[in-house]
DNA sequence: TTCACTGTGTTCGCAAACCCACAGAGCCGC
DNA sequence: GCGGCTCTGTGGGTTTGCGAACACAGTGAA
């Protein structure tokens, strides 16, 4: 299931929405670095404590990070798309997390050697900032995934967990099966069943054996918990290029 | 039930460890701009979304961070003492952040204008590499929290709280009552009731209005979740001082 | 076409927490 | 030593989610 061999890229079209956020030099020290390679389904982008050797921007697809507990119950505590990074404990010093990075929709990911990014992170510049951003509007998502794990039903955890996905998807058609998305969730599949079943009678949804298209995301908005909104304009915030002043 | 005016202090002893953790040169540069306050119970070192002015380094005493849901509802994401800092967002790059931040348990802080410490954190030295880890630990606990909340039972996240609690406490006697307790966990009063009284029937603890001792700390680190621990190494790993060969 | 497999629908009982209301019990000041 | 307050104990009824077991349907390969 691993990544074939990485086919190197001379100047991406930075889909990755913090590479595209970097001033041209910046980037013109990554570029040639950069490889290019598959995120298929299911594959992990690190281990639980496994020193990482490389940071993942994603262009296309989701990347979970996942805690598992010692019974084997998992749960996502973030989700990450093109507007972020995988691996963060490469620049916060850490050098492993005990949690796991998953891919939960297949896409694509440039990558760098972890020696490369660091040494670009020392030096202090915008892609230091970038990052920092980044990894706090990640803190603000897994703050609100810890509350809403314990305030809000699962039908309102469904609609958070569909429009997340929809942030970070080319289309309204998700290519995901009830029961991945409930060990995303953290929650049996038949509470999925049946709160999918509540979203597809009120018309929000249509659903067929792993595949989700969102019919009507504007009421999926209206009924989804206020966790949703509020990472949301978090991360635009921080991630917003007209930023808090800093030098660009 | 704001801090009286700062006092000024020369060379404080540093009681608190990221501090106590840079070398002499760092630290002489921070020195000159030291305040000690006081960080009395209930205080909020800062809002939702507000500026924050200030960056708080508790020597005595416990810091929440604390998400507040729209209908009231507040859970406790994350627990600060002697071990770390508050007010992450100045340094990561936001200013402000979507939580608030709470003393829990009375004492005081050493504090620095914002400005002072984000212009050390930009050299690019010791205490960036301090911040950044101390944040990491801070992830790590907010994951494992997000999961504790989802998959383990009122009993054990209440073992939880307390040792966290006893970790950040000079003596085995914590005071706080139930009704505290209950908002930190983001649990109902009655549900802490009965669990603290599983606790005290077994001999671990003992209660008695707003104070409750613990009696048997090792059979408590028993009965925990995993989550106790998986956090307590991950920090005692980012937080000591031969960290992973960084220059010092 | 057949067969195995995966994904979804459904059921029943059970346990954990919740909501609400109120009773008692320690502690304080006057 | 008498209110008044805060903190803790208790009970009943309800809801949510879990566990396990099973039925059935769509899919794709032999």
């Amino acid at each position: 299931m691993n990544p074939k061999s990485p086919a190197k890229t001379t100047l991406p079209p930075a889909a990755n929405l913090l590479l595209a956020a970097l001033p041209a030099a910046d980037f013109g020290r990554l570029a040639p670095h950069l490889q290019s390679i598959p995120l298929p389904q299911g594959w992990a982008l690190y281990e639980s404590g496994s020193m990482m050797r490389h940071v993942y921007f994603p262009t296309v697809g989701i990347v979970s990070l996942v805690t598992t507990m010692g019974n084997g119950d998992v749960s996502d505590i973030a989700l990450t798309g093109n507007e972020g990074v995988v691996g963060i404990s490469l620049f916060m010093g850490g050098d492993t997390t005990p949690s796991r990075a998953i891919v939960r929709v297949e896409g694509h990911a440039y990558r760098f050697p972890a020696g490369i990014l660091r040494q670009e992170f020392e030096r202090g510049g915008e892609l230091q900032h970038v990052l920092l951003r980044y990894t706090q509007a990640l803190i603000t998502q897994m703050a609100q995934t810890a509350v809403c794990n314990r305030h809000h039903a699962i039908d309102q955890q469904l609609c958070r967990s569909l429009l997340l996905i929809l942030d970070r998807s080319p289309s309204n058609a998700i290519a995901i099966t009830q029961e991945q998305l409930a060990n995303m969730m953290g929650v049996r599949r038949e509470g999925i069943t049946e709160a999918a079943q509540h979203l597809q009678d009120a018309g929000l949804i249509h659903y067929r054996r792993g595949r989700i298209t969102v019919l009507d995301r504007t009421r999926l908005e209206e009924r989804v918990c206020e966790c949703y909104g509020v990472v949301k304009r978090e991360t635009d915030r921080l991630l917003s290029t007209h930023g808090t002043g800093r030098a660009r």
